[in-house]
DNA sequence: GGGGAATACTAAACCGATTTAGTTGGCATA
DNA sequence: TATGCCAACTAAATCGGTTTAGTATTCCCC
């Protein structure tokens, strides 16, 4: 890294060095502050300002460029408009693509938002939520983090269920997740699957696990405890997927079909079973859950089941609003459910005739 | 989507009703509103206030979880600690990881972030830095944008150059990532290179042109018209990749590797050239660019050029810092430059014998 | 011509901190 | 005894808006 030129400070804008105050717009005008606050936010108090003045008003506004000062407005309102998000890793696709779905809906609404990514350290997630509020959020929402307390605010969870009072969950459908997952496997004729459940502190995790067996017992598919791996580890790469994996191949015990926790550990478990010189759909079918973008970007593409994570995230700015805006003993949703959907890309296929596997 | 539950709005927190005002905390010790502030922002004037009486103070404001108000404070002292950041879309890899390294910065100096992202929308991108300065943000960072105006803050720009003043540019040396590049895909034998440049609104795509040319020219590689192809569309998605690579088979042009203006656009490439029958690396090598995660996670790997873009955000938001922290007079770099890596996987491969290719 | 209402505003309080400019009381020194 | 100085604070201004409670003027109607 090296710096090749320097300039000079920037210049002040145009009009003037300082923005304008609300004060110096109403002196220009020779009005008082009162006044112009009236007319700029259009206060019941302005109907008694003859439009004449009210155009005066606003022309001016606009010619100096007047734009009020946010924290002082806050201050006074005692409104910040602006949302805390709590999230793991910025960088992972899931947050990501809820993140995208959250930012829309909030800046259509005038709300703004802090990010703040705590990556599973536990003093994080119990600080962050302190610093959002002490930074005057009017809400929050957490994104696959189970976060210890209750709130001062609406406090909205993105898969991150636990039953704190305050709290509205928006959570998938995860029987029906699940059993779409391995009805789609069971067609294909697969009996033999192996599993990989999430990590421990994730959110999802037991319910999710809970769903699967629920599924294959509904369809007389037998769990095999050998063929069920748990993933380990706080990195959020496919080498997590790919090591248990191995520890799956190197059982012994066979299988034509894997489902599973996330996306990333799927592709993990796809390379490691290429090593192993498995063929992807042709040995072993490989169902993946999310779909995040790199999904799609498979070779051959991750067939998986789709959480709508945009939207989920629509939904939580939604209803985060909803509680703000609404009168403050009204009841709250405790639990938001959305459907899941099943993306059925090239990694799956008819189970191989016996003695293939393994 | 279904409620199944609902709650009673939430409790307010054990101590009391409303959150500690530095007012109440005064009131409470018997003391003035400046003796208690003093002493909690350990100001100099602190000094002359005995050891006893500081301690407790700071018993007190524990006890009573005191938390002074952001908002009243940012107003008084004309710093919000706050910064701005702009991105095309939060979902993309590039920008997400970028933002990852921010974020990283910022919250470990004390200061937190709003992001916009615009979507590419023209309206939006001159809007967003007023928006943001009205929120009073002490600095902005933009990335892989070509902000059209300077701001009245310091502003850094990742990828996004443009000769604005007031702008510190972090731009990665982009001859030597070329270079990189086509020395790899040279030195395996490559002679017939086919080309995907960025779209016109990227602000990488000339200046990462200029510098394919002038690396071709000095390996002594021709390169043809007809192999050179340009992304269209604003989607990031590697559809974009994959129109053009097609496009590029049609043409019925002979080559043995392929240069992606980026990671995305690469695993479309893949997607088409695998469709036309081509193995990825034995028929074509194909090389991508920025590294973003799902490069590592495609099967091949992806061979690439890595913009160490967690550092360039980390970067930007140390500079960012530097600035607003500099006397107002100092002058500042206009430009900071990163150096590429490259990063070798499954996707590159020796040129086949002549005669193979097409 | 006096009362009431409407019109067109303004003065001042307020939000919750920080910060400047004092004030008070005690002690030492001239 | 007066003078200055230090220690230990406090009162009030300030940031830039919003909002409450008025005030002055005009008009209308009886």
């Amino acid at each position: 890294m090296a710096r090749s030129k320097s300039g000079a400070t920037p210049q002040p804008r145009k009009s003037s060095g300082q923005s304008v105050s609300l004060k110096s717009l109403a002196e220009h005008l020779g009005l008082s502050k009162a006044a112009v606050s009236f007319v700029i936010n259009r206060s019941p108090a302005a109907k008694s300002i003859p439009h004449r003045t009210q155009e005066l008003i606003r022309q001016a506004a606009r010619e100096l460029n007047y734009r009020p000062n946010y924290l002082a407005r806050s201050l006074r309102q005692q409104r910040s408009y602006t949302i805390g998000v709590v999230v793991p890793e910025i960088s992972e696709g899931y947050a990501a693509l809820v993140m995208s779905g959250i930012e829309d809906h909030l800046l259509q609404e005038g709300y703004f938002y802090f990010v703040v990514s705590h990556r599973h350290r536990e003093e994080l997630i119990k600080e962050y939520p302190h610093l959002l509020q002490q930074r005057a959020v009017e809400g929050l929402i957490a994104v696959d983090t189970a976060l210890s307390e209750g709130a001062n605010v609406p406090l909205v969870a993105v898969s991150g269920h636990r039953d704190v009072p305050g709290v509205t969950n928006i959570v998938l459908d995860h029987a029906r997740a699940a059993m779409l997952a391995m009805e789609h496997l069971t067609k294909l004729g697969h009996r033999r699957m192996a599993f990989i459940k999430g990590q421990e502190f994730s959110s999802d995790t037991a319910v999710r696990w809970e769903s699967v067996r629920a599924a294959a017992a509904e369809l007389g598919i037998e769990i095999k405890e050998r063929l069920v791996m748990q993933l380990e580890g706080e990195s959020s790469s496919p080498e997590l997927g790919y090591l248990v994996t191995r520890k799956l191949l190197a059982s012994g015990e066979p299988f034509t079909a894997l489902f599973a926790f996330n996306d990333i550990s799927a592709i993990g478990a796809i390379q490691a079973l290429r090593e192993a010189g498995r063929r992807i759909p042709e040995d072993v079918s490989v169902v993946g859950f999310d779909d995040i973008q790199s999904a799609a970007f498979q070779n051959p593409g991750l067939t998986t089941v789709r959480q709508p994570l945009r939207q989920m995230g629509v939904l939580a700015a939604e209803t985060v609003l909803q509680r703000i805006n609404a009168p403050a003993k009204q009841p709250y949703p405790k639990e938001i459910i959305v459907e899941p959907g099943f993306i059925v890309r090239g990694s799956t296929g008819p189970a191989p005739q016996s003695g293939q596997a393994d």
